[in-house]
DNA sequence: CGCAAAACATGCAGGGTTGACTGTTTGTTT
DNA sequence: AAACAAACAGTCAACCCTGCATGTTTTGCG
């Protein structure tokens, strides 16, 4: 598995192909021109979406031939369901790094909003539409993507449980796992109202997210809400 | 415009085509056939998605001729735009169905929403989707579906102040008209969540129409909030 | 050093889609 | 009735995409 004796720093060529590393790893090149595979397709769906995402056009970008992407990823659906994983780590990575950030100011709540909407517009986000929207009608994208969401699922919740331990202090615990799933379900809907970029799209999002603001701070600080 | 003489009931065939309409108008035969084709290709958004709608898939279902689709649609984007229309009426159509059939029952929001979300479930709901994220991608469509999506946004909010014409007792004006937006963005969200086919997100979308229910029953009876 | 295997590159065939083209039927007008 | 226009039908070439198949380079290991 590792072998040294091979790899000598000091043996690299002066300057043949900038001060780049030869003599890679197999595990090295592998990994490296998957990313560069994954993190095309993935910019293809974000740019073009999925329909005009093809193969040809995902190795031009990546600057890999189609028959390395052939020997890693056989098919098309292989490519994709990889992207999608793909999607979920840089998914989660915005969330932690953007929930993760957060001061223990009073207005927790709101810049938290704010800064998780900043995703919703950004293209991991609509790759995840794109892939999403796919997943319906193709019975072979589904199932795949579908564990895939429920991991995302997951790490949202816990991400959110790290930023309010204790939830919104007006609500009982059944109320406050709703919270999240709320709060994404809007920071979905908005997201998707906002493709045709139309500008009143925009200014309902910006109505829309205040009111939520609102409610957070109202059941965070005032009134219980009994149950009915 | 009108000609008479021509058209002789009596001189009908006995029954070579049913008891069918023979001699259409021109107006008749265009519109017969342009409804055919927009009902097609509604179907095969909502059946097999935007990348799987062909030109040829939508004239099979439609049972028409290639050559009359380019006729009526010289081109695809045609197709799909007008198409576009046609989900607009069909959701709106959908809309008031729906809500316009609500008696005056103290229930009536939760009523309200579970047969909305109910629509959200839908072949309209599925076809809006595949048109909107296509939509982002596609510079020809999107200015077309946007001004659809303003006629959407107008007639959710009309139809939602003719359910509810003083809105929730607990808020004022400026809130009560964000109610709405807030609630199909939720419904919108959940919608993409559902597309997956996994149970914890059904689950997930009862949990937070529940609460979305509490909430509206909440500032509908009891408290006013105030601004902040 | 030499061979096996993985990684990579390129060309090719099959299938499908789109839009144009030509010809036919149906209705409208005079 | 005849001329004209619209609606309709079927065929065709160009294009793109996908997956396969063959050939070349790089790495691993004796």
């Amino acid at each position: 598995m590792f072998v040294i004796g091979y790899n000598d720093p000091m043996a690299e060529a002066p300057a043949t192909i900038a001060a780049g590393v030869r003599r890679r790893t197999q595990e090295q090149r592998s990994a490296a021109t998957q990313a560069k595979l994954l993190d095309a397709t993935v910019a293809c769906l974000a740019e073009l979406g999925y329909a005009r995402t093809s193969t040809t056009m995902v190795c031009e970008r990546a600057g890999v031939s189609r028959g390395a992407q052939l020997h890693h990823f056989p098919t098309k659906a292989a490519l994709v369901a990889a992207a999608a994983e793909r999607v979920l780590e840089l998914r989660v990575e915005e969330f932690r790094a953007t929930l993760g950030g957060l001061d223990e100011g009073q207005e927790r709540v709101q810049t938290a909003i704010d800064l998780l909407w900043g995703i919703f517009c950004g293209p991991s986000a609509y790759a995840w539409q794109e892939l999403l929207v796919a997943a319906r009608t193709d019975d072979e994208l589904r199932p795949h993507l579908a564990r895939v969401q429920n991991r995302l699922r997951d790490e949202v919740a816990a991400a959110w449980h790290d930023l309010f331990p204790s939830g919104l202090q007006g609500l009982d615990s059944t109320l406050n796992a709703a919270v999240p799933k709320l709060l994404f379900a809007v920071l979905d809907g908005l997201s998707m109202h906002r493709l045709t970029g139309l500008p009143t799209a925009e200014t309902d999002a910006h109505e829309v997210l205040a009111v939520v603001k609102m409610l957070s701070v109202y059941f965070d600080a005032v009134n219980p809400l009994e149950e009915l």
